[in-house]
DNA sequence: ATGGCTTCATAGTGAAGA
C-alpha cells in the first residue's frame, strides 16, 4: 500500500500536475494541501474519471486539504474536534482499519508573529486530539505539510535558519512531542541521501541550489512503522513549469 | 540586500506563503 502527501500550491493550477503524478506513481491515498479551492469548486468529477475517490475541506484562496483515494472513504472528520477555527487544514478518513490525518499545520510567518503563537497553540491542540485518536485508531497515519524542519539535517543552511520560523526550538520541541505520542518519522526509518529537502523558495532558484527544508512528513503510528517498506521524497514535479514549491512524499506498506 | 517568486483577489497593489 502506497500513501502520499503533497502540498499543490493551488490545486487549480497544479491539477494537470496531480493527474499526471496519479497515473505515473499509483498511490493508494494522496493527500493534498493548500488546495485553495471551495468544496463546490473541487474537480471531484476529474479525480473520479482518474479513479480517485475525492474527500475535500477547503475555501477561498488560503489553506484547504484534500484526500484522494483508491476507496471510498469512511469515517471522514473536518478539522480538530476542539479547535473551532475558520482555516481548513485537517482532514481525517478511514480506509478499513487504516486511520488517515492530512495535516496542513499553519507556517507561522515569523517568531515574533502572532500567527506563531497560533502555530504553537494548534499543534498543542492537534496533539491533544491525536492522542485520543491513536487510542481509538492504532493504525493511524499522519501526512501533510508540517512546516516544520525537526532537525539541522533538515535544513540546506542550518547556520542561517537557526531560531527562526520551521526551525525554531518551540517549533521542532512540538514536533517531537507528537513523534512521543506514539510516531515515527518514517523518513528517518531509512538511509536517505544528505541534502533531502521537500521544499525549495520559487526565488533564487533555490531549487537549482537545492536550498530547500524538509518539512512535509509522513508520521507513522507505533502499530504502522513496523510495516513500513521506504520513505521517499519525489523531487521530478519540482522541474515541471509553473511547479508547486513543495514536493511529494511517499510511504510504502505492508 | 528583509528582497528575490507564485498565487489569489482584485483591477492598483497587497497579502501570504516558507
Amino acid at each position: 500500500m502506497k500513501l502520499a502527501t503533497w502540498n499543490v500550491n493551488s490545486l487549480n493550477v497544479r491539477l494537470p500536475h496531480v493527474l499526471s503524478w496519479l497515473q505515473q506513481q499509483q498511490p493508494d491515498v494522496l493527500c493534498l494541501q493548500e488546495t485553495k479551492l471551495e468544496d463546490a469548486r473541487f474537480p471531484a468529477d476529474t479525480l473520479r474519471e482518474a479513479g480517485y475517490f475525492c474527500a475535500a475541506s477547503g475555501q477561498k484562496t488560503y489553506n484547504g486539504v484534500a484526500i484522494l483515494s483508491r476507496c471510498e472513504a469512511t469515517g471522514i472528520l473536518k478539522g480538530l474536534p476542539d479547535f473551532p477555527d475558520e482555516q481548513r487544514r485537517v482532514l481525517t478518513a478511514t480506509f478499513a482499519d487504516l486511520r488517515v490525518v492530512c495535516v496542513y499545520v499553519p507556517n507561522g510567518q515569523s517568531i515574533e508573529s502572532e500567527k506563531y503563537q497560533y502555530k504553537l497553540a494548534w499543534l498543542s491542540a492537534c496533539a491533544d486530539w491525536l492522542r485520543e485518536e491513536l487510542k481509538r485508531y492504532p493504525k493511524l497515519v499522519v501526512l501533510g505539510d508540517m512546516n516544520i524542519a525537526p532537525a539541522d539535517a533538515d535544513v540546506h543552511d542550518p547556520k542561517a535558519w537557526e531560531g527562526q520560523v520551521l526551525c525554531s526550538d518551540k517549533e521542532r520541541k512540538a514536533f517531537f512531542d507528537l513523534l512521543a505520542l506514539g510516531f515515527k518519522d518514517s523518513f528517518r526509518l531509512f538511509e536517505q541521501p544528505p541534502e533531502s529537502f521537500s521544499w525549495w523558495d520559487y526565488r533564487m532558484m533555490a531549487f537549482r541550489r537545492n536550498m530547500g527544508l524538509r518539512i512535509d512528513h509522513i508520521l507513522l503510528s507505533d502499530a504502522l512503522a513496523s510495516s513500513c517498506r521506504s520513505c521517499s521524497i519525489d523531487r521530478t514535479p519540482r522541474k515541471l513549469e509553473r511547479p508547486s514549491d513543495h514536493a511529494p512524499v511517499s510511504v510504502e506498506l505492508g
